[in-house]
DNA sequence: AAGTGGTCTAGACCACCAT
DNA sequence: TGGTGGTCTAGACCACTTC
């Protein structure tokens, strides 16, 4: 197994097996090699092998089956829905076949109950607004709030430069601590004559609203985002399996 | 560490840790014992102690920090609102702390979009309608489908007594394979007049969808629910945690 | 009975945090 | 520098499926 940059075993492993599911080298509906065989021909041992597979399995790729096998999952594709599974904090970062347009780079404001979501001492907070769209069609806008002080660095550095990236993937470098994590939560509102137009959905129709509460390892919110969503151009979707028998 | 049942030690200890974080053994905001002292308080293995910690993490109750420790987190808890995070299959089947009514029993009718959900070779499909409330106050509706063979079961043996669990726990041991796990796909959409009654919302509001379709593992579709939120009540919670140093 | 995934042990080294 | 979590090895036994 080469050591690619420094990814860790588990991880190279787990992205080669994603590609061959992705270009056909183990079929859909078909049994994959065992982990034994995994780890003989990887040379890992049979931990690293599961570490992969794990994610494999959480991405809803294949269904591991105790004392059968492990199976490639036959999957059509979705409606034309742009859907996508979130198990890990990477997943965040992804956003593949998408396209990010600023619709208003962050600037200062008054507004007390997003400070409070921020624990901020104050009632100003930094807000930038950004759109993204899937074959030419927007499907979900952010709002992406930090203190002034991290506002103030994205004014200095620019915000045109992060391409296929995330908001709080261009704030790292500048951060004391590194990210430790994200609370999410998920719910539906109506729709308002802005975000509507932004979207493409009339007013007061049914939105998908994911709220975002990034956070580091002193514990402190660095970032609080809402996501708007065109529900009828993106589905959150997840996974999951039960492991063994259940009681 | 006692074979509690058949539950897996990993298991045990999980449960063990949850209850000492909900009792207050280990205050939020604090340090948990390390890897090494559950271990050896425990008398089992690091692997079986990450294996637990690995499931207290995915839930939100601790982050754990690299170099650092393991740390319980503060939270306080949201509005009222009847906020749940699902990582695992465990989690679908449990509802602490609320009460179900069976609006509908099972019933056949003709649904040709739903039967080619469960990828039935006809368009009957078995409908019953359940409600779930929150101190008194309905928060969720679902519809039960199945195929007309399985809804059969249900008439002869009765839907009354599944209390807190969940109807495809109810159907599981009538199944020829066990259930191996669910996709969920979750969107918004406008409440109709029905649906907005039985969940205390106004016609035309918005509210949360949760399909989710159950897979057995032979890859046959066994139950497809569709579940009604009302997000004034109800929010879908999942908390996303960094491991390590982000390259 | 043989094969496969699920659980578990007893180590090891490393990267990162605290001091 | 010592402690902590992150990764990894080389086994082992068990539960379950398949033959």
């Amino acid at each position: 197994m080469k050591n690619q940059k420094d990814k860790p075993s588990y991880q190279v492993l787990a992205d080669d097996i994603r590609n061959k599911i992705e270009n056909g080298d183990f079929l859909p509906g078909s049994k994959m090699p065992t982990e034994a065989h995994l780890r003989d021909s990887y040379g890992v041992s049979r931990h690293t092998v599961r570490e992969a597979l794990k994610q494999i399995v959480s991405a809803g790729l294949v269904d591991q089956i105790q004392g059968s096998g492990t199976y490639v999952r036959r999957r059509p594709n979705p409606d034309g829905l742009y859907s996508r599974s979130i198990g890990s904090m990477d997943d965040l970062k992804m956003w593949p076949g998408t396209d990010t347009e600023i619709v208003q780079s962050f600037e200062t404001h008054v507004d007390a109950s997003v400070a409070a979501r921020l624990n901020l001492n104050y009632v100003e907070v930094d807000t930038a607004i950004l759109r993204r769209s899937f074959e030419e069609k927007p499907f979900v806008l952010t709002y992406h709030h930090v203190s002034p002080e991290l506002g103030q660095i994205f004014r200095e550095h620019g915000l045109t430069d992060l391409g296929a990236g995330t908001v709080i993937g261009a704030a790292e470098p500048f951060l004391k601590s590194p990210i430790a994590g994200v609370q999410q939560q998920i719910n539906a509102i109506d729709a308002d004559e802005v975000i509507g137009t932004q979207i493409g959905v009339p007013k007061d129709t049914s939105i998908l609203l994911i709220e975002r509460l990034y956070y580091d390892t002193d514990g402190a919110f660095i970032e609080f985002t809402e996501s708007f969503f065109n529900p009828r151009r993106y589905a959150f979707r997840m996974d999951l399996q039960r492991k063994g028998r259940g009681s």
